[in-house]
DNA sequence: ACGAATATTGATCATTTGGTCAAACCAAAA
DNA sequence: TTTTGGTTTGACCAAATGATCAATATTCGT
């Protein structure tokens, strides 16, 4: 009555546009992850959503635009990923934590692990601002709780920003160059959840080794020692 | 006189072609690293190479065979960095080598290594051979080689497929996503020698810290200990 | 059931894009 | 110099592509 709550077509939240937009942004996911965003084309993401075209640009106007949104809920479905990090978290079970859900993310959205790393490849023009912002501060904050373990002795001293990078590394390219290893490894064409639990335990071992945190096995033999030096 | 020499358009190799040839695929190179096969056209390419468009078509006759050649020319390059690992080798210095390697790869010819990372997220439809045939043989020899130290107990016991695909994975990162990188370190806007080399060491520390091949540093102070059980 | 708001879709348009072609050009052998 | 075979290039074309629109259909509050 007296609230004024006109709603315009731009941010109407009803049920069906709720359903299609969420069905398009899916569809447009997929496209782009495979063919980057001036390869996508905006007739293959209609095919892939089962909409006529025109449909795409009812919904969202232009291609950009849909592009940003698509980049808009992976930037969303990685922030959600950051799990809080204290001061007085135990390192090694902080750390498995962290390399285990990025490890989920690229088993269950490799499509959106995709559209990351195409937008990545390209200079990141959409997302510089993310970048140098959000994420940037992310790394700092973590970086610097993992700085303290080190001073404090629970850790061994390592450049803890090189450390994040290189987990991040190891984690999406299970995502994005899934083909690789499956070609590799000769394991039909995709990866079961078998491949994903070893290489999420390698990672883990790794990065927890490299760290001081679990001891590394022993050689096999100690007669050969000697050969090593 | 004797000889039957008559040349071809195609396979001719003069000095002009050689050197059109090769600028073109430098320019191409650069299109298709920031665009992928689909999102360049040969009008971007012909700008970048500084000559008119026919000539491309002149030269290569489809934006398809460009590609191709510039995919040949990068697994070339992939497979003259692949250094013989013999089984008297010392593991330490061997992977710290191949490490080394490859990371100057990314540092020199950034753009063919995300040509090559585009080429994986699409799903690598135009390599699918190399990576069934020549890769895959590679990596069996040398996962095979390193098998063999840890039975010697030249090594600590890990997966050593899984350990080459970190290292491809670490190593190409700093090329494929520099802007990740640059964004969140603040170094302008390309890394520098100081950083590859950091990073260089990063990933050898991790690596052969997590194969006992060097010793993990100790942790600072002693009294500390025990808080991290 | 009615009407206003929202959704669907085929037809259509301007631009871009990969590719062609013929005419002009040039290097170098004869 | 002349000839020959490769090279250069602007103009051009058909297909693909992003985007629009008007006509039609559906949804939903009242």
């Amino acid at each position: 009555m007296g609230t004024d709550n006109k709603k315009t077509a731009a941010d109407t939240t009803g049920r069906i546009r709720l359903e299609n937009k969420e069905r398009i942004i899916k569809a447009a996911e997929k496209i782009f992850a495979k063919n980057g965003f001036r390869g996508a084309t905006t007739a293959d993401i209609a095919a892939a959503a089962e909409l006529p075209k025109a449909n795409i640009h009812y919904y969202f106007g232009t291609k950009e635009d849909l592009y940003r949104a698509v980049l808009d809920e992976i930037v969303a479905l990685w922030v959600s990923s950051f799990r809080e990090i204290k001061h007085d978290d135990d390192p090694a079970s902080t750390l498995a934590d962290y390399i285990r859900a990025k490890m989920e993310l690229s088993k269950n959205r490799p499509h959106a692990s995709r559209v990351f790393a195409n937008e990545l490849i390209r200079g990141a023009p959409r997302m510089k601002d993310y970048l140098e912002g959000a994420l940037k501060e992310w790394v700092e904050e973590k970086a610097g709780i993992m700085d303290q373990w080190i001073e404090e002795g629970r850790m061994a001293p390592v450049n803890t920003r090189t450390l994040i990078f290189h987990i991040w590394a190891m984690t999406q390219t299970w995502a994005d160059f899934e083909v690789q290893w499956t070609a590799i490894l000769g394991t039909g064409d995709h990866l079961g959840d078998a491949e994903y639990e070893e290489a999420t335990n390698a990672i883990i071992s790794m990065v927890l080794r490299s760290c001081g945190l679990i001891p590394v096995p022993p050689r096999m033999t100690e007669t050969e020692m000697k050969l090593t030096v």
